[in-house]
DNA sequence: AAAGTTTATTGTCTTTAAAGCAATAATGAG
DNA sequence: CTCATTATTGCTTTAAAGACAATAAACTTT
């Protein structure tokens, strides 16, 4: 039996005062109302109408029974609406897990606009670089650097995240500008330290992928603090573009280019993405920050 | 859709943290709890819980929903069960209507056992003679003399109802003792007054009924009062045994025979009825005082 | 007092929704 | 990498609700 349409044929009997203009509400033959308000009353063994043909009247179980469930279908579909309206406006709790470097530079100033726009929308940011894993631990977006994405989140590669190398005007003056990647590896190096180890310089040579990392000064996992030591001169650094863009903009560093192709990975180009759930419904306040980002990041 | 089952299947899959294990717990496949579960999604248009092969998770919007509606089940299956107690165990209001001589001199003493007996159950006891529609006037139980019922309620026999004819010795003394009911329409008459009208006294004489009331010396439906009047020698009160039974123990009345048949109706023998509602299911309460009474009173 | 009308119910058939079952896909453990 | 567990999907069976006509009861009206 289903039961919730059975209290609701009844409640409205109860107030329409009869069967037939409870069934001309729901639009169903009077008879199935009346079969409804029955079994509803088989279920609980007792009589909650007391009917003649002319004349419906609550028992006094009836009217007890009525009392206390009205309030009840009325917060089920409070209940109902509320989820639906969750569906509808941008609110609630957004969990956030971001790369540090880019959530210093790239995200939080964006986050600060984003939060103006939408004030229903309550921000949790965690800044690391941790391999957060989307749908495990309870975080909304996580913007990683990488490449491929596993199958089972929606990815969004919000731009670039070519590693790029640099060194200050003093330390190239020092120990030359090196014309090859060929020559990077009796430089010295500060090198960026992801969760799954150290970066390598990779290069492209002859068609073969091979190592010319230099010599390991530094090995941190903080880019400001080897962008500082490169720009006093103690090496050759090599982040993304959007890390040094500042230094290069300043002059503290400036950009060492080769013919040939160099990177800190062997495959795929490398981006930053926006990583979030496959749901099949839409999350508003996911949806509002993904397009939010996308309009302002977004590189094809 | 039953959205109440659904409801129950989302509320135990979030519990048990698997469909597999919620489906256990209602012995049905997993695949129907499932599906019942996509089914409340799909019509709040909200994803509720987040689920692999392995994991299953209640998202933002189904912790929240999960949240309000475990209340209501709660609350809906109190309720059920607050019906069927009621069914079970015999309390709440109960309303008689009860003719006002039978009221006083019968049924009152027994109610105040019956209280004693019963302490859930609380009385309304209104005395009137006037014709109280049980299936109309909500009352759960009515007494009333008189014959036949309706046919759509239950009616049982409490005790006879005949009206016996009486007076003073003085009042004999002084009028003469009548030998024959022909001889009663001289006399002076004390007559009872129902909601229809006066009573008469009807004899049957040679195969005929007819009226040989007295002289309407009072007419009142205060049986009290046609009583003291009898007792001082006014003249013929006729009224139900029970009513009398009182003045015959004390000698201050005595009952009058006679050789022909004598009444206040033609047609069927009098009775005081105990009158309820034929409902499908029986209400306790109603079925205490029924089966209370009919034990100290029914006569077959 | 009788006919007529409205209303709840019941019987039977049709339609719809849920259960059951087997097979598939995918996820985490060993 | 294999294996076992788990959710899902396609298909069939079973149960419940809807539709519709017919019946019975209870007021109203003539």
């Amino acid at each position: 039996m289903d039961q919730l349409r059975a209290l609701r044929y009844f409640a409205t009997v109860a107030e329409a005062g009869s069967f037939s203009g409870a069934a001309k509400q729901f639009d169903v033959p009077a008879s199935s109302v009346s079969r409804r308000v029955s079994d509803l009353e088989a279920y609980l063994g007792a009589q909650l109408i007391h009917r003649t043909t002319r004349t419906v009247q609550l028992t006094e179980v009836g009217l007890q029974y009525l009392t206390q469930i009205k309030p009840l279908l009325s917060a089920l579909k409070q209940s109902d609406d509320a989820v639906r309206a969750y569906q509808t406006e941008p609110q609630g709790m957004l969990k956030i897990s971001s790369m540090v470097g880019f959530g210093e530079r790239v995200l939080i100033p964006l986050l600060d606009e984003f939060n103006q726009t939408y004030e229903n929308i309550r921000l949790d940011v965690e800044l690391s670089d941790a391999v957060t894993r989307v749908d495990k631990d309870d975080v909304d977006i996580a913007i990683r650097g990488g490449f491929a994405p596993d199958q089972r989140v929606v990815a969004i590669k919000l731009m670039d995240n070519e590693f790029i190398p640099a060194a200050s005007s003093a330390y190239l003056a020092e120990h030359g500008v090196p014309q090859s990647t060929r020559q990077l590896s009796r430089h010295r190096g500060l090198f960026f330290k992801t969760p799954t180890g150290p970066t390598h310089w990779y290069t492209e040579l002859d068609g073969q992928w091979q190592d010319v990392s230099g010599d390991k000064i530094l090995v941190s996992n903080n880019g400001r603090w080897l962008i500082r030591q490169a720009e006093a001169g103690k090496g050759i650094v090599m982040l993304p573009h959007w890390v040094l863009a500042e230094s290069f903009a300043r002059g503290t560093l400036v950009p060492l280019k080769f013919p040939e192709p160099l990177s800190i990975t062997q495959n795929q180009p490398m981006g930053v993405y926006l990583i979030y759930q496959k749901l099949r419904y839409h999350i508003p306040k996911v949806k509002a920050l993904v397009d939010f980002l996308s309009a302002r990041l977004r590189q094809v």
